[in-house]
DNA sequence: AGAATTCATCTTGACGTCAAGATAATGGAT
DNA sequence: ATCCATTATCTTGACGTCAAGATGAATTCT
């Protein structure tokens, strides 16, 4: 069992705070430490097909919702954990890019419909190729038990929030 | 086993892509939403003492390493995962609060040092305690043996990129 | 000693995000 | 019929972060 990063974290609290009990800081630092490497590991993927997580996010939601690949910037919102300022942020730019184009919704006046361009189209399925690659290269990293055992842990976790 | 919002998200890869494995997705997918969960609750518990993860994150590391509580940026660098732009930034609003000042080190001039001020170790004193009283609640969500079989996982996934 | 290299820190410009609120259209209640 | 609350989207201003490079000081090499 060696000493990693965080464990060195705990043993200087330990001498300064004994009184405390750090055993959360470790699983809660280590699993924020993790998601932020294999965030930037993620993003690297992208950033090789000029895309970004984020931009990534949007044209995924809109391909994975099946044809004619269309959905509103309320439908979008809901399946990030982002604000819908963001979102409209993340739209102008796939907008800019070529990617997505919006379209007036004749039945409701207030809503639009973001809908995914061809070249769109071609790109996130690309992305989505090279993306699950990458994702099965992280994987990997961890024997199958272990995979299925984290997800377990991290499935019953996530009840709490959602 | 109920469905959960990643779940929702694997099915419709299924249906539109069949060719692809979205196991890995699913994993990594939770482990982003959790993360990012709970450090939404982490900032909260910060913003009530008028502070935010990343200014505590400097004040935690400046306390733990003992008296005189000073340590350079570069060593300060050395316990986070943000590049030397982000932790001038992080120190330059810390001094403005008046809680670290930046002493000249007469033994190497290219250096400086960072030193908590009374208020800053007095702030930072408080604000572990309340940290340290929510993590261990946002620990509780999980049983004692799903937290170490957690932390076990984790910790050897980390190996990989520490 | 002088020049080139390395090191420690800071600066700049850009980006993604958020909170709060603005705008505009709809639907319901009286 | 009008008013009000709700819904959908966008705008604004601020913040934290990063990549790239600038600055100033120390060290190494000749």
């Amino acid at each position: 069992m060696d000493e990693d990063h965080v464990d060195r974290i705990l043993a200087q609290w330990r001498r300064e705070r004994p009184d405390i009990d750090v055993e959360p800081m470790g699983v809660l630092g280590r699993l924020a430490r993790l998601s932020t490497y294999l965030g930037r590991e993620i993003e690297k993927t992208f950033l090789e097909l000029g895309l970004s997580s984020a931009s990534f996010d949007v044209l995924a939601a809109l391909r994975r919702s099946g044809r004619p690949y269309r959905l509103s910037p309320g439908d979008l919102l809901a399946t990030t954990m982002i604000t819908s300022g963001t979102m409209t942020n993340r739209i102008d730019q796939l907008e800019k890019a070529g990617l997505v184009e919006r379209l007036s919704n004749p039945e409701d006046r207030r809503s639009v419909l973001i809908a995914l361009k061809p070249e769109g189209l071609d790109l996130v399925e690309r992305a989505v190729t090279a993306h699950v690659a990458n994702q099965h290269r992280l994987t990997a990293l961890l024997e199958p038990d272990e995979q299925s055992a984290l997800d377990a842990i991290l499935r019953k976790y996530l009840t709490a929030f959602e």
